[in-house]
RNA sequence: GCGGGCAUAACUCAGCGGUAGAGUGCGUCCUUCACACGGACGAAGUCACAGGUUCAAAUCCUGUUGCCCGCACCA
């Protein structure tokens, strides 16, 4: 039957062994890569394109369900014979990766990176992703990603370059893209903007403080704003207050005298935006940090003074204040105008801080000049395709739809331009020779001396004068005259004329091109006609907007459709305790330590090396002792896929349970053991296919191949419907309850026995059944059910195989296997075998002690049912004399145990071994049970209506159900009489 | 403020119109028999609360309470 013996076939599975045995081997054999030659033949394709990990990035519990549920979806589909492409990648991340190399840069030399310049620091770049870039890859590939590794990409890769700028180029084009000066969401520590998806809002304490602004002209007035950053009055322009309030309706107008600028001008407004509840009803406006005071300063005209520089200092335009830092010209702000007698009390409040999403400091609203993509129309088609009956794109689970139309509806423009230099150049060239001209028209236009003409009066060269022209001159003129889009870098071929925009683009830019840009567009290559769209998009909600939305933008604009047709968000990965998992917090679970495990005193050396604050360390260490005792049994990558998926119900967040892991990771051992006992206790000898014994197949054998069809098919319709927990519960049941419960346990009569066809009947089902099985939990666990079904017979004398359980064929029910009369045959002999045993437990007996038994029938039926199957129940229920007789002039005797269903009463005969107290405890408990079941089915048919108005088929099996209840009480009582 | 989710056994979760299920944990018994990462048996839930719809509600509707998550924001 198998070349193995028992003493190469352990009985714990070694996941390890298993990982480093299959993966290499599938991709030698190129497994993952799509068969293009089918997909030319017009087989649809397959394809799913990864999300990639940031290029800094280490595998966390995130990493770890998308891969899995991915790779469920890429092996499911390439079993079914699609031509399947999953395409994996890494993201540049233009931010964290410039940060991580400056840090560096920082703690070994020492330097910042305009030490370096640009084209030095790019090179550390470079060089700091070949040498660490590569990591992530690893890790995704040790959780068993079948993905197609020979078109791996890389955002910032020559394909991917190309496609940026294509892109960029086309939107400038098409009016799409423009550069404008808008209050953008500034980083005083990273030196960018950033768009309005990086930036988060944090409650945090503050205080509101209020101060007076005195009317011009008449120093007994005044009007008292209230505001939680007094700082920024250094750039107030007005006051605005409520048109219909009563308090301030007479100020509306009126000039204020500004304690620190004789000669600004602040001016009382009314505006419908004002609160009359909030602070003092009146609000003083800064235009040029503020998003709402810059709308209100739009609508009422109000000039725009910028007090920060650009790493947040006060600027010249903040007088005695300037070059403090903004919380330092916070205090002494407010000690001058305490000074001057203006201070008017505060109070505490909680309030939200717009922080930066990378760097944690507080955001400062700029006014600054951009690049932005119109957001409008890309929406506005993208709403449309995710609208109507028959939507082209389907947002999963659908909760998020109404969230997806919401953000379409609500976005603005993106800004696109990042301060950075790790990143794609904006592809904008400045024609240096069309200067002049600018400068000129730009005076003209404003009709006084412009800092430009300053500047070139001062000589300065061309590229520096580009710089302040840039800065100062309007963006419809620069767009105009200056600016032009280029695919060619203009630059390169002419730097006396050309000069690059400095900018890269947001990292997201490139991101949103994923679909396309890793196939090869713009070029038109077979692999984007093949595999443009794709099936689905699976990912974390997280960056529902930031990554999906822009996919769907750039897919539908310049490909003309959806990327995909389905996108499926899956929960994000919490701690038991259901708080999200984060180094800084301790509590994050490293998917690694899952698979291999990892001892309680290395867990906790692990969480000493996390940035978790001193204070909290001693909880946090003290909560992995409580929660990890024996610290984390290694589960292997199956385990641990296995797990996640299990946990992965919709609507519903994942809280990782290490306990629930661990009765995962028994079953992948339970799938091994039963395996040993197939090929090591199955009989020796070729197993015949399943078809040479059709005609010999016992009851037991078609019953378990019945539930195979079953399960087969709710396995192929949970991941249909992207329910990968009911997928796992499924095979779970099936194979644990089922399989090794039941149908293994009755084999061994069978096998034990001396019929031989019966057994090579046997021995061709438990053989059919593990290798269908194996080929259903595949893709969720693919390591262990591809060591296993190379061991089964027919492919072990192949060693190694390179035919694969990865590339067979996907099961598909198969109708004439199903046998619901042998299912009904098997759960009537698992019932009485059950029934014995509870009563042999019951009366203190040992487990495996031989007992007597009467099986009474009401129906013929039944009696022959159990007669037919009579060796399996002898042994499976560990019964010595088995009575199988008719309810006709049966006669009980007198010390027995008793169980009834509806059709058969079980008698065990206990002369001398019972304890009769302890029995008709047990059958009153019975009794009872049975006596509040009946109660109810009868209430239910007392109501007036319920024969009349219930559907037939509930009305007949209540009326089935009454009759068997009251049969089973008959005999319970019956029994119960007997002993007393 | 707007939108969404969740509330079922000690814990983690399925079920989502026809009389409550799983895993872990717990209790009792069982190691010659593939697996003690095992087997058998058992205890354990007024399905958050209050109304409503229905012959029938954990399941649908409304409201309340408690957690959680988006988006926007009060200076």
């Amino acid at each position: 039957m198998t070349t193995t013996n028992a003493s190469e076939f352990p009985d714990r599975y070694d996941p390890q062994a298993a990982e480093a045995r299959w993966y290499p081997r599938w991709v030698d054999a190129g497994v993952f890569q799509p068969d293009v030659a089918r997909a030319r033949g017009g087989v649809a394709p397959y394809v799913i394109m990864m999300p990639p990990p940031n290029v800094t990035g280490s595998l966390h519990m995130g990493h770890a369900l998308f891969v899995t549920l991915q790779d469920v979806l890429a092996r499911t589909h390439r079993m079914r014979g699609e031509p399947t492409l999953w395409l994996p990648g890494v993201d540049h991340a233009g931010i964290a990766t410039q940060a991580v190399v400056e840090r560096e840069l920082k703690r070994h030399e020492n330097k910042t990176r305009h030490d370096l310049g640009r084209e030095d620091f790019l090179a550390r770049v470079w060089a700091w992703k070949e040498k660490n870039g590569d990591r992530i890859v690893t890790q995704l590939k040790a959780l068993g990603a079948s993905a197609d590794w020979s078109r791996e990409r890389f955002t910032m890769d020559e394909t991917c370059n190309r496609a940026v700028v294509e892109a960029f180029v086309r939107f400038w084009e098409q009016g799409l893209v423009y550069r404008g000066e808008r209050l953008i969401n500034w980083d005083p520590q990273l030196l960018t903007s950033l768009s309005d998806e990086e930036v988060e809002h944090e409650e945090k304490d503050g205080e509101l403080w209020r101060f007076a602004y005195k009317v011009k002209g008449d120093e007994s007035a005044e009007i008292v704003v209230a505001t939680t950053r007094p700082e920024t009055m250094l750039g107030d322009v007005a006051v605005a207050v409520h048109p219909d309030d009563e308090r301030y309706q007479s100020l509306v107008g009126r000039e204020l005298v500004h304690p620190f600028f004789a000669d600004r001008r602040v001016v009382v407004i009314a505006d419908t935006y004002v609160d009359r509840e909030f602070g003092t009803g009146a609000v003083k406006i800064t235009p040029a940090h503020d998003p709402n005071d810059f709308e209100m300063g739009a609508r009422h005209n109000l000039p725009m003074v910028n007090i920060f520089t650009l790493d947040a200092r006060v600027n010249d335009a903040g007088g005695r204040f300037k070059g403090m830092e903004r919380y330092e010209a916070r205090k002494a702000v407010k000690k001058a105008l305490e000074e001057m007698g203006l201070e008017r009390g505060g109070q505490q409040i909680r309030h939200k801080v717009t922080v930066s999403q990378r760097s944690g400091v507080a955001i400062e609203p700029m006014l600054s000049r951009q690049f932005f993509v119109r957001t409008k129309g890309f929406a506005e088609e993208a709403l449309a395709l995710a609208g109507g009956d028959d939507p082209t794109l389907r947002i999963l689970p659908d909760h998020w739809k109404k969230t997806w139309d919401h953000f379409m509806l609500n976005n603005r423009d993106w800004c696109v331009s990042r301060q950075l230099w790790w990143g794609h150049r904006i592809p904008v060239y400045y024609d240096l020779t069309q200067l002049d001209a600018v400068i000129a028209a730009d005076a003209s236009r404003r009709g006084h001396e412009t800092e430009a003409q300053r500047a070139k009066a001062q000589g300065l060269d061309a590229r520096a004068l580009l710089a302040v022209v840039l800065r100062t001159v309007d963006d419809d003129l620069v767009m105009a005259s200056l600016a032009k889009a280029s695919r060619e870098n203009l630059e390169a071929q002419d730097p006396t004329r050309w000069a690059q925009e400095e900018d890269v683009l947001d990292t997201w830019f490139s991101s949103g091109l994923w679909p396309f840009s890793t196939l090869g567009w713009p070029e038109q290559t077979e692999d984007l006609t093949l595999f443009y769209p794709g099936a689905v998009l699976e990912t974390g909600s997280d960056i529902l907007f930031f990554w999906v939305a822009r996919m769907v933008w750039f897919g539908k604009h310049l490909m003309g459709r959806s990327p995909f047709r389905d996108v499926f968000l899956h929960s994000i990965v919490r701690d038991a305790d259901g708080r999200k998992m984060s180094k800084s917090e301790g509590n994050a679970i490293d998917p690694l330590d899952v698979m291999g495990g990892i001892t309680l005193a290395d867990l906790v050396a692990k969480t000493k090396t996390y940035p978790v604050p001193e204070k909290k360390l001693p909880n946090v260490l003290k909560g992995l002792e409580k929660e990890y005792p024996e610290g984390i049994p290694a589960s292997g990558a199956d385990g641990l896929r296995f797990t996640l998926a299990a946990l992965s119900s919709w609507g519903r967040d994942v809280k990782l349970s290490i306990p629930r892991a661990a009765g995962y990771r028994a079953f992948l051992n339970k799938i091994w053991n039963a395996t040993r006992f197939v090929l090591l206790k199955g009989g020796g000898g070729p197993v015949q296919p399943l078809d040479a014994v059709r005609a010999d197949l016992g009851v037991a054998d078609r019953a378990i191949l019945s539930q195979l069809q079953r399960v087969a098919g709710e396995v192929s319709a949970a991941i249909d419907e992207y329910r990968f927990d009911a997928m796992a519960n499924a095979i779970y049941r099936f194979f644990w309850t089922e399989f090794c419960d039941v149908y293994v346990e009755l084999a061994k009569a069978v096998l034990e026995g001396d019929d031989v066809r019966a057994r090579e009947a046997t021995r061709a089902t438990l053989v059919t059944v593990l290798d269908t099985s194996m080929r259903l939990l595949h893709p969720l666990c693919p390591f262990l059910t591809e060591e296993i079904w190379q061991l089964l017979p027919g492919r072990a004398e192949r060693w190694p195989s390179t035919d694969f359980c990865a590339v067979s064929p996907w099961p598909t029910p198969d109708a004439s296997l199903v046998d619901e009369g042998a299912e009904r045959q098997i759960a009537l002999l698992s019932d009485v075998a059950s029934m014995v045993r509870n009563v042999r437990q019951e009366s203190g007996l040992s487990p495996r002690k031989g007992v007597s038994v009467d099986v009474v029938c009401a129906a013929e039926s039944s009696r022959a049912t159990l007669e037919s199957v009579r060796p399996m129940l002898l042994r499976y229920a560990v019964i010595d004399a088995l009575n199988l007789v008719m309810r006709e002039g049966y006669v009980a005797p007198k010390l027995s145990g008793a169980h009834a269903t509806g059709d058969v009463e079980v008698v065990v005969h206990l002369e001398g071994l019972i304890d009769p107290v302890k029995e008709v405890e047990r059958l009153a408990r019975e009794i009872a049970r049975a006596e509040k079941d009946l109660d109810g089915l009868q209430k239910r048919f007392a109501r007036a209506d319920f024969v009349a108005r219930a559907p037939v088929e509930v009305v007949e099996q209540g009326r089935r159900d009454m009759a068997a209840l009251d049969e089973k009480l008959l005999r319970l009582r019956a029994a119960r009489a007997r002993i007393a």
